[in-house]
RNA sequence: GCACAGGUGGCCGAGCGGUUAAUGGCAGCAGACUGUAAAUCUGCCGCUCCUUGGAGCUACGGAGGUUCGAAUCCUCCCCUGUGCACCA
């Protein structure tokens, strides 16, 4: 058994997208379960996937991003992958851009009040948005809506009688507002609004299903509260987990510095995704790839009972993803790359070049001293002058392999390739 | 509006006139060890300039002031939380 698998090349499992009828109830079941935080409620999810196949209607399925920070990560793509999912298996998908939220600025999360967006700027971020979804998401079959379609005509009028349904207790039931309630921190009252304006959401576009994060429960259920209320059936929720990033501990974030950005380079994200520990790669087989529940089980009983190493289990993940992003030649580089950086401790090929003059970075006197320090920033590798000069003194900088002891390099000729090392990264120089 | 409690480096949180670039924790970075893992140990952890030791600049919500000297005292302002609100 062990065997095969460990022949089996990572390959999407699942082909649906041609099938001209609906799959039967179990096998969409099978799918669409596999990798799901919560689903409220399974029986339900059942029951109307066989009502649409009985009638060939497609479910109308949704999922609602804010256009403020486009730079998805593979955190997002737990709920993208889901997404498919549905599409493949011929509903119908609706991409919605909050852009009515953005446009007041939503303050949720943190202390500080996130400034409203411009229109352009709006327009810009979902641009981006959907270039980087539609790597994931079948851009000819996906329904892309923009709330404030809606939302915006509401008026002040349309909103009290939607926020009537719902009471202050209810909201304040929310987990991140009772907790800075308690703890005595700033709610605003707008805050409180924007569960309702979700809500409205899916009865605007009459969805039978909404996927989310986990943290997103509070406002998937408004959505089922709010359409009872307008005599809809209420949503089926589906809940994706929220991923935690290269640290194992928190949720991947782009500003907690520990995501990987799904347009990363593929050396970058295949050496990101093999940092990572033993323990997460698990997380990261079942959520950011295709293989079955069962597939991925024997896999790890394999590593427990010492048939396979760990390392090439993570190689073979940190491959799969990378291919499903850059395409399998580019993983394969960054594959053999980072062998022979890491594991045979020589230098990689294709490093990334820096360009840069020579002005910039002179020594004291003459023609071809230049000042260590100023070329690690320069070429990205150290945030400020400051931590260039520690990171020298620390021992952790290499140039052309040699370890540098000096502020002060000589450059044996001037137009000057020079491999320089900080640690796990490494880059390029070319000084001219 | 009034009263009280707060606002400190990426975050949490000490300090309440002078060995203070500011204790400690978390996060981060580097070195050792490894499987570039994880865990552990060690070092670093504001910026700029010259240098293997210094020099300067900027920082404790904001603006002034007192003082030889302020994150620490005073004044005003801004922000947050809590309480008060009728009978006056």
């Amino acid at each position: 058994m062990s065997s095969t698998l460990r022949c089996a090349r990572p390959q999407k499992i699942y082909t649906y997208r041609d099938m001209p009828e609906f799959l039967p109830v179990d096998e969409q079941m099978d799918l669409l379960q596999k990798g799901a935080a919560e689903i409220i409620r399974v029986a339900d999810l059942r029951e109307r996937l066989e009502d649409s196949r009985k009638t060939g209607r497609p479910l109308r399925v949704k999922a609602g991003f804010d256009p403020t920070a486009p730079d998805l990560h593979l955190g997002h793509t737990v709920l993208m992958r889901k997404l498919r999912h549905f599409q493949q298996l011929g509903h119908t998908v609706i991409f919605l851009v909050g852009d009515f939220t953005s446009l007041i600025g939503d303050p949720t999360g943190r202390n500080v009040t996130r400034k409203p967006l411009t229109r352009e700027q709006i327009d810009a971020n979902a641009e981006t948005y959907k270039q980087q979804v539609f790597k994931i998401l079948d851009e000819k079959v996906t329904e892309v809506r923009y709330n404030s379609e809606w939302l915006g005509k509401l008026g002040y009028e349309g909103t009290i009688r939607v926020t009537s349904h719902f009471t202050v207790s209810q909201m304040l039931e929310r987990d991140e507002f009772s907790k800075r309630f308690q703890a005595e921190q700033p709610i605003s009252l707008h805050e409180l609004l924007y569960p309702v304006m979700q809500g409205y959401d899916s009865v605007a576009l009459k969805c039978d299903v909404e996927l989310g994060g986990t943290d997103q429960k509070f406002n998937l259920l408004c959505g089922r509260e709010l359409q009872r209320h307008y005599g809809q059936k209420p949503q089926i929720v589906l809940m994706t987990p929220i991923l935690e990033g290269l640290d194992g501990v928190q949720k991947m974030s782009k500003s907690l510095g520990n995501a990987i950005g799904i347009n990363e380079s593929p050396a970058e994200m295949y050496g990101k995704l093999m940092s990572i520990n033993d323990e997460l790669m698990w997380k990261y087989w079942v959520f950011l790839t295709d293989l079955k529940q069962s597939e991925i089980d024997a896999i790890e009983a394999d590593v427990k009972a010492g048939k396979l190493h760990p390392m090439e289990v993570k190689k073979r993940l940190a491959r799969t993803i990378t291919a499903g992003f850059q395409g399998e030649a580019a993983a394969q580089a960054a594959d053999e790359n980072w062998a022979r950086m890491f594991q045979q401790k020589e230098t990689a090929e294709d490093l990334e070049e820096v360009a840069v003059a020579y002005a910039e970075v002179a020594g004291p006197d003459g023609t071809q001293q230049i000042r260590l320090p100023k070329l690690l920033v320069h070429i990205g590798l150290a945030a400020s002058g400051a931590e260039a000069n520690r990171k020298i003194a620390e021992k952790a900088v290499k140039l052309d392999g040699e370890l540098a002891e000096n502020v002060i390099v000589s450059l044996p000729e001037l137009p000057a390739r020079l491999v320089v090392r900080l640690g796990k990264r490494a880059r390029v120089a070319v000084i001219s």
